[in-house]
DNA sequence: AATGAATGAGGATTCATTCAT
DNA sequence: AATGAATGAATCCTCATTCAT
């Protein structure tokens, strides 16, 4: 993948490249897992794919679960990067306004890295009894993510106290998995960024209900 | 091994046992595979927890996948029978009111018979190219609920045509989906009804957002 | 191994009989476990000379673990047919005429029936941390042969109390392992019998030298 | 990975320091083979417990089965160390009291390095077809010790012939090898000094066993 | 004097499924 | 209406060993 010296071509090479190794056995896992779930990722699979003997895979990553959490780790980073282009926001734009570009970025970062999603939240529903690494490091750092949204919220919506912010937090994330979940039920022909658009109005509805049963905070 | 007395035949019982047999491994199969999917529950397991042989679950079922299509469908009636509880609904009531009454029943629905959506959603995640009957079984029940919705909302928002109410439908179903994804994670320590029941704010200015949206139908 | 019935070749048979597959593997068990020790009996090579399939023996045994223990208790039951031989005892003979024809006994068992034993101490020896339960069955049965030994040694030997009974079958134990391993590094050059009938003398030598130290029980 | 100091270079050490590693991976080994036996001792145990990589062990031997013949030098070394003590005899002891300190100090010996031993029987026990190297070096270091037996018995035992030594030395070995099995199954609650101590007696019935049916040599 | 990386063979075990009874 | 027994394919993982650096 990293693009080759351009002259002599590959004259040695071919023993010990470990992290280009690592890095194609998780690119392999990485896709396998966000078709086939945990357990449809067998290790055989991942061999064949990656072109590595199975047995390599273990040199790299202590287990198959190791591994899976490395994915979900990985995928995090892209979905991370999505979400960190700048919101274009116009002087003096309303609440909505704010809000729909929040959305539309959420929306699109889902599109173009859908992985870590969807492998999370198969994770999360497939509760076996086990609780996976790979399971505890998508908690995790959906955890951290859930945290800056509610110090957003909390900065944003002044009429809300942390506990409101937080459970926008919660409707936000849920209305997000929920819209994801359907689009991976429709395939192509939904509009998953403009759904997102649509949910802003679902989060201020719910901004609004919340702070009407803050026992006013700063109101005089 | 059921102990069989030499005397004395009793005289009800004994006959369509066969269908006990199959109850009890429909309910194996449906705890199992609520706790761990659709490749964690292995045949063996579920002639562990039924206390029938693996190949008596053959005689009941033409394989896996029949049996998981049939767990759906099982934890189906049982989630529709939640759901036709009539809804308490006052004279006079507001929109929102009706709305918050429907949302709280369909939380606690979800809450008494969480099989049928967890299992779902995992095979829908799980997009295994084999597509199994199971998830076919789930889609097909899950979209006539969708119908219904629909001509619900068709009926009661006469500002929203058939494609608004469609859009409609499409948004509480994923909101509902995800606050489930997020009570699995929580746990016991999130109140599913009560959130349910603030969701329908949300619905609504969702509702109204479409309407706008809507090229003035029978609007005068 | 079981003779075929002489009439009628084989016209149906092939499908399951279930006692007759298990003795099959536990006959190829045996004979590879007592050559090549626990890790030496793999389970592909059990497979293999039993002539079932890998998937076979797991109907039969939990584990591997559990196909050895049923190993040792086979193994011994044979070594204790063995020990079963009356031993023939002319009138009036002396102690050690009768110690003799006890130690020429417990030879010729063990040289017809080494498997036990063999596997048994190498199980001993090798203190792995899982303590398999082949291990706890070979000590079990051990230990009742010891009980036996120690009552017959209360029995016969008046000046002994229980603790130099006990004290006395440790040594003769000991004193049977170490010819037996003796014989194993030797090979059939090496008279067992003959030397089993030697260790007779070593035996009462010790049974003295333990009466001696009895705080004098019915001496008057 | 040790740390490196720019300036300043380290007067001493640093040379030499193969054989720093190589005393770790056999230290690592020895220890390793006592508990777990041939099969047991992998080389990625070892290479963790030793803390060097795998291919520094194949740097320092050969194979696996050098190094496992390495180890039985070892502990061979050590456990002879354990044999050299002088035995203290008081001036005109008898026979019974010479043999007592022998047999003491051999039990002694074997209570503080047991490795030799242990693991050789397991070698001796574990007939694998390819006869390790390892087993091979047990056999022929305990066959110096048998000689040098044989040769202070041919000394001591005027009555014994040079058959009638080997014979003896037979049976010391096996009673020594046969208590220090039973010790390994009785742990420590077991005097195994005080048992060789006993063990003396039995030595002596034995010899003057032998003697007897030595064809009168220097009988007068 | 060492080691990171790789690798094929084989380890135990579980899988879904079949079939004779 | 059921089930004991069997089975081939697949599972994850560990093995001893090698080799370029």
């Amino acid at each position: 993948m990293r693009d080759v010296e351009p002259s002599t071509p590959e004259p040695r090479r071919r023993r010990a490249n470990g992290d280009e190794s690592r890095q194609k056995i998780l690119a392999a896992a990485t896709a396998i897992a966000g078709e086939r779930g945990y357990d449809g990722t067998s290790i055989a699979l991942v061999s064949e794919r990656s072109g590595l003997p199975a047995s390599s895979i273990y040199w790299h990553f202590k287990d198959k679960d190791a591994l899976l959490a490395a994915v979900i780790d990985r995928s995090w980073v892209e979905w991370v990067a999505g979400m960190s282009t700048p919101v274009q926001i116009e002087e003096g734009a309303s609440r909505l306004e704010i809000m729909r570009a929040l959305m539309r970025r959420t929306g699109r970062a889902l599109l173009e890295s859908p992985d870590f999603l969807r492998l999370g939240l198969m994770l999360t529903l497939e509760r076996r009894p086990d609780e996976p690494a790979a399971r505890t490091a998508f908690l995790h750092t959906r955890g951290e993510t859930f945290d800056q949204m509610v110090a957003s919220y909390a900065e944003h919506f002044a009429d809300l106290d942390e506990a409101g912010a937080r459970e926008l937090a919660t409707f936000t994330m849920a209305m997000a998995d929920g819209l994801f979940v359907a689009r991976e039920i429709r395939g192509d022909d939904m509009d998953l960024v403009q759904h997102f658009e649509t949910l802003a109005v679902a989060v201020l509805a719910v901004a609004d209900d919340l702070a009407a049963r803050t026992p006013s905070r700063t109101r005089v």
